[in-house]
DNA sequence: TCAAGAATACTAAACGGTTAGTATGTTACC
DNA sequence: GGTAACATACTAACCGTTTAGTATTCTTGA
């Protein structure tokens, strides 16, 4: 049964400032953003905010419901019919992609650091989304370490939080300098790391890391 | 010449309410942070605050130089008369105290994301630090290539972009979720594969990594 | 030495602006 | 006619900053 013309309006009205709000609370976070501002920028007054949301928290946790979905089937998407090997380097060039061209980069790790101290539920939200993502990766891993991809004798879950750290910092780091910070290089090396640490030792003379000539010694 | 005693109490005030402000900048942001709140927990007025400062971004400013200085100060003393194979471990070990036991820990993370599009001056403080602690590790590393500890085809500038983005992303996880995130195990590992492949290949082999049994396959 | 004036470190209150939220009114669509 | 989707006008609270004043200490000139 489709909904009522009307009811469809206010649907799209309601999703259209969720987005607007996405915008905003990346940029200037939860507490620097003021509901007047997200009117403006949708055109229309404050008033229309309160009817769709009861009130500024109620936006906020839809903003924080939309990305995390939005993150999670972007991970899912990546790692479809692959093998555990394909699926790490297919997760980090998603993080890349999302980073450098994707909409709302930001708001997940603007959010998140905001949240610490200040909201339990958008850090509940929040920290779930995380460890379901360490969780996904460990598990990654522990495929590939069930298939002889990897070597047995690392914590599945430590080096999936490793992994996290990394793409969670050098995003940090490129949003921050983005001209001096380069993202997928950075995020590159370190899956690099990880492949050639992961390789079980039979295999590890094999993984002949191709690096450009930049690693060579050079004067400051 | 000793500063007058009255002269002498103002700048011990100056710095106590400074101090005051990084703790309160660490937990609830700049823009969370009131003035009034500062003052109250100073047990002062919000008046003598700006007797001392000329207004709240004069405060933040001071706050940001104090951190900046402290964490350079800690990292330089971590790497005094020591090679860098050890060097870049020792870093990694201060920033884990830090993290773990330091004060204000989370002020530089939280005003860094925080100033970023809201705050230029903040943002070009904290950029600078961070720039000069990339260039610092990635010197620390063309040494120990320089010395034939580490190898020679890594750009040392994309291996110390790696190094500060895991330290940098271990510690909001763990500021996140301090339950589930082992941070001195996340930076551990993250430090062991990165000088596992920054081994020259003569000596990849004597790298034996010491991990526990934890990484024996668990099924999930 | 002493007193007057200056300097320092504050306090209490006021000011002007911003903000989240609420109550009521309006309009176009069903 | 009823109602969803708004707009407008308003309130109370918060916020950064300023102002007028106070207490105490320091300095300087007589």
């Amino acid at each position: 049964m489709l909904p009522q013309a009307r009811v469809a309006k206010g649907q799209r009205s309601r999703l259209e400032l969720t987005k607007i709000a996405i915008d905003c609370f990346s940029r200037f976070g939860y507490r620097g953003t003021s509901i007047e501002r997200i009117a403006r920028a949708a055109g229309v007054t404050k008033g229309a905010i309160y009817y769709h949301f009861r009130d500024k928290e109620d936006l906020l946790l839809a903003a924080v419901s939309d990305r995390v979905k939005a993150f999670e089937n972007r991970v899912q998407a990546a790692c479809e019919d692959i093998d555990p090997s394909r699926a790490l380097r297919s997760v980090a060039e998603v993080c890349v992609k999302n980073a450098c061209w994707g909409d709302h980069p930001r708001f997940t790790i603007r959010l998140m650091v905001e949240a610490i101290d200040t909201n339990d539920r958008v850090s509940e939200q929040l920290r779930g989304m995380m460890r379901r993502f360490r969780a996904f990766m460990r598990n990654l891993i522990r495929s590939g370490q069930r298939q002889g991809l990897f070597r047995h004798d690392i914590d599945a879950e430590t080096a999936a939080a490793s992994f996290t750290s990394s793409v969670l910092g050098a995003e940090i780091q490129f949003y921050q300098d983005p001209e001096r910070l380069r993202l997928e290089e950075t995020i590159g090396l370190y899956v690099d790391q990880l492949m050639n640490y992961l390789a079980p030792p039979a295999r590890a003379e094999e993984e002949n890391p191709s690096q450009d000539s930049k690693g060579a010694v050079i004067d400051d």
